[in-house]
RNA sequence: CGGGGCGUGGCGCAGCCUGGUAGCGCGCACCGUUCGGGUCGGUGAGGUCCCCGGUUCAAAUCCGGGCGCCCCGACCA
């Protein structure tokens, strides 16, 4: 464990982000090019969100399955959108059984394709829909640019596919999914505020009708994507021609949706919640909720650290997840540095002073306050505080993203001003042409992250951009 | 693929300009000490200085070539 600091959020994010992913043991990069190493610390954040997730996932109604990671070269090509919208990301097995292969094998960078051209044999009446499958799976893109947990050549999801009979049922499946699955999880969990809205059409998945998205805010000013979910239309039951007989004799396409929410949530939470002296977790991914740090001397030791033992058992009784820090080669200044690097929101010191008044002092890692609990009533308190925690990450990351939003600048200058800056989301009416989202990008680097669903209205007005009348809202912001 | 930078114990770096015994911090091992905000002292282990070639009495250092990695752009969850 270094002692040296933490560089600055504010002067050098970047460096910021890096150093406290690996020093706080999340993950570190792999000799394998742009791939990463998960750390079992930073696997356990990702094991809490699976488990939300999943247990969402499956209350709405979805099972899962498994599908290969090779897909053939010739199925990933069958959809055309598909293909060239991943064919410089995806990665090819050419040779196997130390032979070259007859046709080349696709590591997969997403599974519609090989999904889709197996529902074609799962699908022959309306009476086989609708397929609610959820696969947990590791893909492979091959990305120029890596940074840990953020994009990776490798990182792990989820992956959705739905199969429905209907338009307005595969729809709400996928607004289902964006609401109940992911905005719930990521805001009632992971205690990260996100905007809800569609993709413009240059920023849809390839091969969607439509694409939703929850975007949320980093502490830089730039948008982080944190899941989407995509209305599919009808596009790849025809490319993988998946038919069946409908409720009228007659011959159907069903209709598609899939979603995704990945390991870059890790990313999400270092970089929504940390500050200058490292992670601060939102109690419900936290490996460790609570960390005992018993403050002993040589005289009282053996009473400190049964002390320390008890109140564990109890918060485990409660269902806490706790970590009694006795190794005795470390002083107690050192471990309240180390687990405020690594973020367990809530610290109790247990020393003899404590002891004989009774009481538990419990430091906030998300406020830094420190404050004395009766011993008698330890699991009540620290349950609250837990739940305060929680609220205090959400609510503080709500009022910085809305601190750092623009909303309708007073004209083309200052909305390009403030997306070079990377300040933060700029509202405003857009056009809806393709050449003003360009002229943005061009001018500024930043692009539409959505046009807001319940946010904020579509309004009338003029478009930032062009002063044509608009209509819709838009939000941009330099994304990563 | 364009622009910049770096390869020296496990990690982070100095030394290179001006050639001459390979160093520092952290970490690691052991001994003692200490424990309410990153203890202190001592001892010790650990390096083909990225690779190949050249210049030289002598190369981490100078010259030529190669390889690898990182950062900034384009692609992207």
């Amino acid at each position: 464990m270094s002692t040296t600091a933490l560089p600055s959020q504010s002067t050098d994010f970047p460096a910021w982000y890096g150093e406290v992913v690996r020093r706080a043991g999340l993950a570190e990069n792999s000799s394998v090019r742009g791939a990463m190493v998960i750390k079992p610390y930073g696997y356990a954040i990702w094991e809490a969100i699976q488990r939300e997730l999943d247990d969402r996932i499956k209350a709405t109604g979805h099972e899962n399955l498994y599908f290969p990671v090779l897909v053939p070269a010739s199925v990933l090509a069958r959809e055309g959108e598909l293909v060239e919208g991943f064919a410089p990301e995806v990665a090819v097995v050419t040779e196997a059984g130390g032979k070259k292969l007859e046709e080349p094998l696709a590591v997969r960078p997403t599974s519609e394709a090989l999904i889709w051209s197996t529902y074609a044999r799962w699908v022959q009446s309306y009476r086989d829909l609708p397929l609610l499958y959820n696969q947990w799976a590791n893909v492979v893109r091959w990305e120029l640019r890596p940074r840990l947990f953020l994009r990776t050549s490798e990182f792990l999801w989820q992956e959705g596919h739905t199969a429905h009979e209907t338009e307005e049922e595969a729809l709400a499946e996928t607004l289902t999914i964006l609401h109940d699955v992911y905005a719930d999880t990521i805001q009632s969990v992971l205690a990260i505020p996100v905007l809800r809205g569609r993709k413009s059409e240059s920023e849809r998945f390839p091969g969607a009708v439509d694409t939703y998205t929850l975007e949320a805010l980093m502490r830089d000013g730039k948008a982080l994507q944190a899941a989407t979910s995509h209305y599919l239309g009808q596009g790849f039951a025809r490319a993988f021609d998946v038919r069946y007989t409908g409720r009228d004799g007659s011959e159907q396409y069903p209709y598609a949706t899939s979603w995704g929410a990945t390991t870059r949530l890790v990313g999400g939470v270092v970089m929504t919640h940390g500050d200058d002296r490292g992670l601060r977790l939102p109690p419900r991914v936290a490996p460790h909720q609570v960390v005992i740090v018993p403050i002993v001397r040589d005289e009282d030791r053996a009473d400190v650290l049964e002390a320390a033992t008890a109140v564990a058992d109890e918060l485990r009784a409660a269902a806490v997840r706790v970590r009694v820090d006795d190794r005795p080669e470390y002083r107690p200044g050192f471990k309240f540095n180390e687990w405020e690097l690594k973020g367990v929101p809530l610290r109790i010191e247990l020393g003899s002073r404590d002891l004989a008044a009774g009481v538990a002092t419990v430091a906030r890692r998300d406020t830094g306050d420190k404050q004395q609990i009766p011993l008698s009533r330890a699991a009540v308190a620290i349950d609250e505080m837990l739940g305060d925690v929680h609220a205090s990450l959400f609510r503080s990351a709500r009022d910085d993203r809305e601190r750092r939003t623009l909303r309708d600048p007073r004209g083309y200058d200052e909305l390009i001003d403030y997306l070079r800056n990377a300040a933060g989301f700029v509202a405003a009416p857009w056009c809806g042409r393709r050449e003003c989202e360009v002229r943005v990008k061009d001018d500024s680097s930043a692009t539409i992250r959505c046009l807001p669903l319940n946010e904020r209205p579509a309004q009338a007005g003029a478009c930032a951009c062009c002063g044509r009348s608009a209509v819709t809202a838009a939000v941009w912001a330099q994304a990563y």
